[in-house]
RNA sequence: GGUCCCAUCGUCUAAUGGUUAGGACAGCGCGCUUUCAAUGCGUAAAUCCGGGUUCGAUUCCCGGUGGGACCGCCA
């Protein structure tokens, strides 16, 4: 296996392991008919090749790629189906065997039986057939031991005792290829069910194009395994009812292919937000933390928990912004105030149509106001409301933002944020003055005031 | 082009031979609100079309239309 490979693959079952599904055999767990990976079980597809071959049930094509692709254009130039009826099917096996020897170009192709009609029993969809006419001579093999895809799969069906066969509704068209071929060696036929494809938002087979299409780049995203889990099991299958939100366990015990769509899916990354928000939310503070925690530095390129950011405020910093949080991954831009100090624009502090001297008035009030609390925990509504008794008759209801609007921004320098009392409580008295503070100097500088 | 599969709101879907065709996401509106969320309430939105069977069809059958998948010496 070449490096890339091995790459993918631990790609792959590294996803898995993320999303909690956890193969009984495979790979990496080995088991009862080790083992699993094509590239070490060439012997055994080895045999079963030989074995075609003898049985005069697959034969030697010598045609050449090029006159392959010959043929297959000639065929939907005349808009015929495209297959290959190959005129070395009946080649006499001693004559094939010693033009290989001759001729390295060849290939191993199914002796496809003519006027066969190939019905099989989907699980999800019912009777479908076919017709074997239109199948062609199909390959098998590029050499007797190397297999493709389709001789492959049903050597390690019939190897390992498959009993069910659930892939995508795309490999329909392979399916008759495989009951000939498993009919060809004399082996029980799987249950077949084809499930539905999930497709993009034009409606066609999800791809690369259309974004993001492996587990990898969901995890990257900031989503969460569960959320992924819920969403992706409801694409193409629903247990009936109105629940929408089910933990592994439920959706494990409930799962029937009866239930199961038979017309694609959309994925619809919207509603994978929306769950993954409600996820989020059911979150414990402390398993959130620890999630948002790599995200959180990544984004800040600081290391923490530190002497100066401990884990208990960075607690706070979560738990405030957990109820707006959608994907993990932003949670370094929403926060990252509480970490430094806040960039803005002059003009960000303006709310409505104040004047400078109004919001330099404006968050001189807030800054006496605050520099006099005493218990700073739950004491800032009070003062503030007195306040705004006070200046009952500049402050209209609906006018509130006249403090609130600057104060928030200073502290934030955001347009979008949670409330200032929040804020100030996990920043603490000094910060929020300091940053009031130099929100004013900004404002007194531009305009020549000193306050 | 050939073969096959599919068809309920924009999207994911529920339901039944008889319902005002239900829910969720997204949208829109309102409430709460300095902002953004969260939250509560409300609103708009669908049985592809045409035949047949039937007292009755969105549901069953046929045809059409539309969409998709596949047509490798890839998997």
């Amino acid at each position: 296996m070449e490096r890339s490979d091995k790459k993918y693959e631990q790609n792959i079952f590294e996803g898995l392991r993320w999303l909690g599904i956890d193969p009984d055999e495979g790979p990496e767990q080995e088991g009862p008919f080790a083992p699993y990976r094509q590239s070490e079980r060439t012997a055994v597809y080895e045999k079963y090749i030989r074995q075609m071959l003898a049985e005069g049930k697959a034969f030697y094509c010598f045609h050449s790629e090029k006159e392959l692709a010959e043929e297959k254009e000639r065929m939907m130039a005349e808009k015929r189906a495209v297959l290959h009826i190959c005129e070395y099917r009946d080649m006499p096996m001693a004559a094939a065997a010693a033009l290989t020897e001759k001729n390295p170009d060849h290939i191993v192709r199914f002796k496809t039986p003519a006027g066969r009609k190939i019905t099989f029993h989907d699980l999800i969809r019912g009777e479908v057939s076919f017709d074997s006419d239109l199948l062609g001579d199909f390959s098998i093999a590029r050499k007797v031991d190397a297999p493709l895809y389709h001789f492959a799969v049903i050597v390690d069906d019939i190897e390992m005792k498959t009993t069910h066969v659930i892939r995508g509704e795309d490999h329909i068209p392979n399916t008759p290829k495989h009951i000939l071929l498993f009919e060809a060696l004399d082996a029980t036929i799987p249950q077949f069910a084809h499930i539905p494809l999930i497709l993009g938002s034009d409606r066609s087979k999800l791809s690369k194009r259309h974004g993001a299409t492996s587990v990898d780049e969901y995890r990257a995203a900031g989503y969460l395994p569960e959320a992924l889990f819920n969403f992706m099991a409801l694409l193409g299958w629903n247990p009936g009812g109105d629940k929408e939100i089910f933990s592994k366990e439920e959706l494990i015990e409930k799962f029937s292919l009866e239930k199961v769509q038979k017309s694609g899916a959309v994925f619809d990354i919207k509603k994978l937000d929306w769950m993954n928000g409600e996820y989020i939310r059911r979150k414990s503070v402390e398993e959130l933390t620890e999630i948002c925690l790599p995200y959180l530095k990544d984004f800040l390129q600081v290391s923490i928990p530190s002497n100066q950011f401990s884990n208990e405020y960075i607690k706070k910093v979560v738990e405030l912004e957990q109820p707006r949080l959608k994907k993990i991954s932003e949670i370094g831009e929403l926060t990252d105030y509480f970490f430094r100090t806040p960039q803005y624009d002059k003009q960000l502090l303006r709310w409505k149509l104040m004047s400078d001297q109004e919001i330099f008035d404006s968050l001189s009030r807030s800054e006496k106001i605050i520099s006099e609390v005493k218990i700073f925990e739950s004491e800032f509504r009070s003062p503030y409301a007195d306040l705004l008794r006070k200046d009952g008759a500049s402050v209209k209801v609906g006018d509130i933002g006249l403090i609130f609007w600057p104060l928030r921004v200073a502290l934030t320098g955001k347009k979008a944020s949670p409330g200032p009392f929040e804020i100030m409580e996990i920043l603490g008295i000094e910060e929020s003055l300091a940053r009031i503070r130099a929100a004013k100097d900004t404002l007194g500088r531009e305009n020549g005031q000193t306050g």
